[in-house]
RNA sequence: GGCGGCGUAGCUCAGUUGGUUAGAGCGUGGGAUUCAUAAGCCUAAGGUCGGUGGUUCGAGUCCACCCGCCGCUACCA
């Protein structure tokens, strides 16, 4: 009985191109389905692209062009590059569809029902010269913590710190520029926490690897908090119903949008969406990066039983990848677009090397350069390529192309690689593919030692019939070696089926032998590649990634000045000769040290991040300059009731500021 | 700092429930060949299995601590 399945991949966003590190999973996951076709089975492949949102919204406006054109376009290359590496979906939809809209809507009606969707006011951080709300990636401004100019509403770059955009200095539009303002309003609001034991229960009975149920622990424990579904207008999307300016957020359609594009799947092939989406019969499976954890594991299955949804039989989770062993980097050129890559190399190389590499954990992978080079050659073209090479021209040339009978040496060979396929199999279904590639490498050389045994090119001259009967061999050999490869070489075994001339192969032919056949003529299989081409691909990624990247400032010796300001902005600020009473260390902070100051009569508690930089009797009855006005702030280890100056960039270098000799506590600066 | 992960030959990785001299591929050295996309075959060198203790008759495999990377998170007001 053939099994029903149902597999996506995460939708890729449609403001950019399709790079090598979006390809992991696109390759893992089309190898999945490839395998499962193979053995017979049903198996759907959904994905689409994710559309909607306010960085789509802007693109669209910077081009001129509406985001309706803007997302077909990006369809139709994103649709490109897939095809390019033979990513075979069985429907690649959009979640800007009439399907999307209506399950969206849906789901959404069915949550509010149940008691899932709360309503109430936000702070949200609004645009008046653009009359739009900004999400926190829209609003740049100066580190509340570090002074780094320039960072994001959400967290800083410079020193990794996390806040509000409210919190930042001198905050601004990331689009026109202008000081944004805080506006209420009241947004629509999943109350995941109420599906928390549910989600529990879905994750202990094995929805995830194991490390990703570690990891979800972790959040768990931390509290699920209610999740924020709606964003005011202007934005691209989808309207919540009964609303005239609040739409869904991107991240609550978008996985809506597996939905979607398999209903219209199913509309087009007149299947049951009902049936196919959630009958118990049917299996679902999502694949997605570790980045995505938190959407798919948590907030899409509690989505999904809130609406009375079937959720995923199990959410595979895969890592990132890097280069060289290092993040994908603009500059060094390894952001490789996939149609870069497949304008300079063959797809189906990098097929091989990632499914050499992937296996079920989330760990990143590596694609070093030499050793893709290195695989793609030994492996593709030393042994399986020229397995075919070194035997098929031969019988063609000499023996007239007729494949004969399998003597028992051969059988042998042959029954040894056939045994090999519940291995390969439980590999495959396992997500293991880098054992599956050992696998059949170590068959390929197996195979060619029994050329080696056989020297057909010499019993050739002397013995016909046994040359037929060890090609024979070898060509079986490779026709079982090339259905363990298809889902990961579909163009490879293309031309050994070809060539082989025979059906399109799948799992149950490995035990049927290809005996008194006639063959077809030999093609090329492979190239080989050499390391120029990647280098040369690398330096085309350095100049497309980054046109505009204009030379950047020589490393300024100083960081750049913040805005000017007058003497009236500093004067609010109340600056004082302070001594130090007492300094200690505080119970578990180890950078922080609790210090007592007199300011002039007045006692102010510090909590100070020096601890690195100074030991506390090194402190004890200097004068350090104190801010005296700035307001006190709780932390985890107590309040502060201001702060000391200091210069330098942290951690044990800090330098406190002092006053010559004859200040005294509680002299104001200025 | 907390939590999680990782650390096995030059490189990429296997090492099942702890059990004989720790494996493969690539790369490197040597050799015999030549059918084949200079591919294939044979062979050699190369590892104190991150470190230190412990449990055990016996540990790469279990435990503790430590070191080094990576991720998430947190306190430098």
């Amino acid at each position: 009985m053939p099994r029903q399945i149902v597999v996506t991949s995460a939708l890729p966003y449609a403001n950019g191109p399709i790079h090598i590190g979006h390809l992991v999973e696109y390759l893992q996951t089309d190898i999945w389905v490839r395998f499962q076709k193979a053995c017979g089975n049903r198996c759907l492949y959904f994905c689409a692209d994710d559309t909607h949102g306010t960085p789509i919204m802007l693109s669209a406006r910077n081009a001129g062009i509406t985001p309706e054109e803007l997302i077909g376009r990006i369809h139709r290359e994103h649709k490109a590059d897939f095809d390019r590496f033979y990513i075979e979906f069985d429907n690649y939809y959009t979640t800007h569809s009439p399907e999307n809209r209506q399950l969206s809507e849906l789901i959404f009606t069915r949550l509010d029902q149940a008691g899932s969707i709360a309503r109430r006011d936000v702070e949200q951080t609004y645009c008046e010269s653009c009359k739009m709300p900004l999400p926190d990636r829209y609003v740049r401004g100066t580190c509340p913590r570090c002074g780094a100019t320039d960072q994001y509403g959400d967290s800083c770059e410079a020193c990794g710190a996390t806040y509000q955009p409210k919190d930042l200095i001198e905050p601004r539009c990331a689009t026109c520029g202008a000081t944004p303002v805080l506006q209420r309003s009241e947004h629509y609001f999943f109350k995941l926490a109420d599906y928390e034991d549910r989600l529990k229960a879905l994750i202990a009975a094995g929805h995830t690897q194991k490390s990703v149920a570690n990891k979800l622990d972790e959040w768990f424990k931390a509290g699920l908090k209610d999740w924020d579904i709606s964003r005011d207008g202007p934005y691209f999307g989808f309207k919540i119903p009964g609303e005239e300016n609040k739409y869904f957020y991107v991240w609550l359609d978008a996985p809506i949008g597996y939905m979607a594009s398999a209903r219209n799947y199913c509309e087009r092939h007149g299947l049951d969406f009902e049936t196919l989406w959630n009958s118990p019969e049917n299996e679902l499976y999502h694949f997605i990066g570790k980045d995505i954890m938190y959407f798919h594991a948590l907030f899409w299955p509690a989505m999904l039983m809130g609406a009375g949804f079937k959720t995923a039989n199990k959410l595979f989770v895969h890592g990132f990848l890097t280069v060289n062993g290092e993040k994908m980097s603009k500059s060094r050129g390894t952001f490789i677009r996939a149609a870069t890559f497949a304008r300079h190399l063959d797809p189906e190389s990098l097929r091989y090397y990632y499914a050499s590499k992937l296996t079920d954990t989330v760990g990143d992978i590596d694609l070093g350069i030499e050793d893709f080079v290195n695989k793609t050659n030994a492996d593709i073209v030393g042994k399986y390529a020229n397995l075919a090479s070194r035997s098929g021209p031969m019988l063609a040339g000499k023996l007239g192309g007729r494949l004969g009978r399998l003597d028992a040496e051969g059988r042998q060979l042959v029954e040894r690689l056939a045994a090999a396929k519940d291995a390969i199999v439980a590999g495959y279904e396992g997500l293991d593919y880098a054992a599956v590639a050992r696998a059949i490498s170590a068959l390929a050389d197996e195979a060619n030692r029994y050329v080696e045994a056989r020297q057909p090119w010499a019993t050739i001259k002397v013995d016909p019939e046994q040359t037929r009967a060890t090609l024979t061999a070898t060509l079986n050999a490779m026709k079982i070696l090339t259905i363990y490869l298809r889902p990961i070489l579909p163009k490879f075994a293309e031309k050994v089926e070809r060539f082989l001339n025979v059906e399109p192969l799948g799992f149950a032919d490995v035990d049927r032998t290809l005996e008194d056949h006639q063959i077809g003529t030999f093609e090329r299989l492979f190239e080989r590649i050499d390391e120029e081409q990647v280098q040369t691909m690398l330096e085309e990624s350095k100049e497309s990634q980054a046109p505009q990247a204009a030379p950047e400032p020589e490393k300024a010796a100083v960081s750049p000045f913040k805005p000017e300001v007058t003497i009236d902005d500093f004067v609010k600020l109340d600056l004082r000769i302070a001594k130090v009473l007492t300094a200690e260390p505080v119970e578990g902070a180890d950078k922080l040290l609790h210090l007592v100051l007199d300011v002039g009569g007045v006692e102010r508690n510090v909590l100070a991040g020096i601890a690195k930089a100074y030991k506390p009797e090194q402190l004890v009855g200097r004068l350090v300059v104190f801010f005296a006005n700035l307001k006190p702030r709780k932390m985890k280890f107590g309040t502060s009731e201001g702060m000391i100056l200091a210069c330098g960039p942290g951690g044990g270098d800090v330098f406190l500021l002092a006053p010559d000799a004859g200040a005294t506590p509680g002299l104001a600066v200025s």
